[in-house]
DNA sequence: CATGAACTAATTGGATGCAATTAGTTCATC
DNA sequence: GATGAACTAATTGCATCCAATTAGTTCATG
């Protein structure tokens, strides 16, 4: 693990998180003290952000954090859409009796901290929903593909602010999760692709009602 | 116009025109002299190329051009076509009449230089199909669509090495280039979406082809 | 002759220093 | 009070330098 991956992997999770404004100025100095390293393995690691399209650099004034408009998102979740079903055809004609097991598992699991009630864990809804996406991907088995996802899954997630689903879309998200594991365990590749664009079909709606809604409050 | 573009630029161009082998490792030092700058902004210009797809970083080994097998150039024509497909939807939307009349005067230049016989010149069909794919793009006007296309893109561009299209093909190609200007014009988002299927899948084919016959040849 | 330890050369990742550019501030002028 | 020239502080992009790691070579040993 270099420096420049670890500059990688902190920058990522803190623009994924909100920790930074969009629009505000990334000051390389300050990135690097804040890390704990010098300049050169942060502007790398900004220079790759950029062409994940989370940052946007321009000419002798440093690296801004990518403002996101419903323009922008609406094409992430559409391309997000595309890759992510092309994932699970592949995943349906190669997944093994244990990947699929461990991604009942994981759909297991956030139907149950999804349901409303005093045991809802939206954050762990969250990060159990980004395993399942990341476990199809890597039942897919492609580095040309999570190469292509990396400019646009990360994208996808951070404007799926928190609590921006319904409890009954919250409901059809989880139940979509175990439709997939029964797709990909029954090797219907045309079915499992179905039901993840159904899938991220509603999560662009909510996405995007959630930008408006949050746009109208603040 | 900073040296870590002009870097990126340069390095990209030699990457897709085959200057460098498969599998060579790139030396920092040695491309910095031969770029004329100092090995910094060809640092970062090799992890955003790494990003892309186009090389290969390994912790302290440096860079190495990415080998192309038969399974990553499949992913990559199946990743091109969706998003391409994505691309002619959002044109079938928005393009002005300037545009089209731009993409048929590239399509009917296409056609002319890819014609069998004396004029033919295969460098200029590769160079205007370029064109013609970037203009696609452009008029889509989709930023976002352009940052995933760049990690795919110019690694389907390389494997097409030249000669690899039959006369047959060659001008089927050429055909449906016209008519997704065609299908562009009629504001048919799914007849455009559905001819780049086509002319990606054909191109895929002999792309794969071409691989194994230089492959079978040296 | 094969094997591998010991040494050397090359190369990497990262820190630092510096000129050039940009952003911010002060202050004179209308 | 607004406008903009002149100066200052911050920040960038890049070159250079250095310790750590890797690759290559020599040479002793079985």
């Amino acid at each position: 693990m270099t420096q420049f991956d670890s500059a990688l992997n902190q920058l990522r999770e803190r623009l994924l998180s909100g920790f930074y404004s969009p629009g505000v100025a990334l000051t390389a100095a300050d990135l690097a003290e804040s890390l704990g390293m010098s300049r050169t393995p942060v502007r790398e690691a900004l220079r790759t952000l950029a062409s994940e399209g989370l940052v946007e650099m321009e000419m002798n004034r440093g690296a801004r954090v990518t403002v996101w408009d419903d323009e922008k998102l609406a094409v992430v979740f559409d391309i997000r859409s595309l890759l992510e079903g092309l994932a699970c055809r592949r995943a349906a004609e190669r997944a093994e009796a244990h990947d699929l097991d461990e991604l009942d598992a994981l759909a297991q699991r956030i139907l149950a901290k999804g349901e409303p009630g005093p045991d809802r864990d939206e954050d762990a809804v969250q990060s159990l929903n980004s395993e399942f996406h990341n476990g199809i991907l890597r039942i897919a088995d492609s580095p040309m593909l999570e190469t292509a996802m990396h400019g646009v899954v990360h994208a996808a997630v951070l404007a799926r602010t928190r609590g921006s689903y319904t409890d009954e879309e919250q409901r059809r998200s989880s139940l979509h999760h175990l439709e997939i594991v029964a797709a990909l365990r029954s090797g219907d590749a045309n079915w499992a692709e179905s039901v993840m664009h159904s899938h991220l079909a509603q999560g662009r709606i909510a996405a995007l009602r959630a930008r408006n809604e949050s746009e109208a409050a603040g």
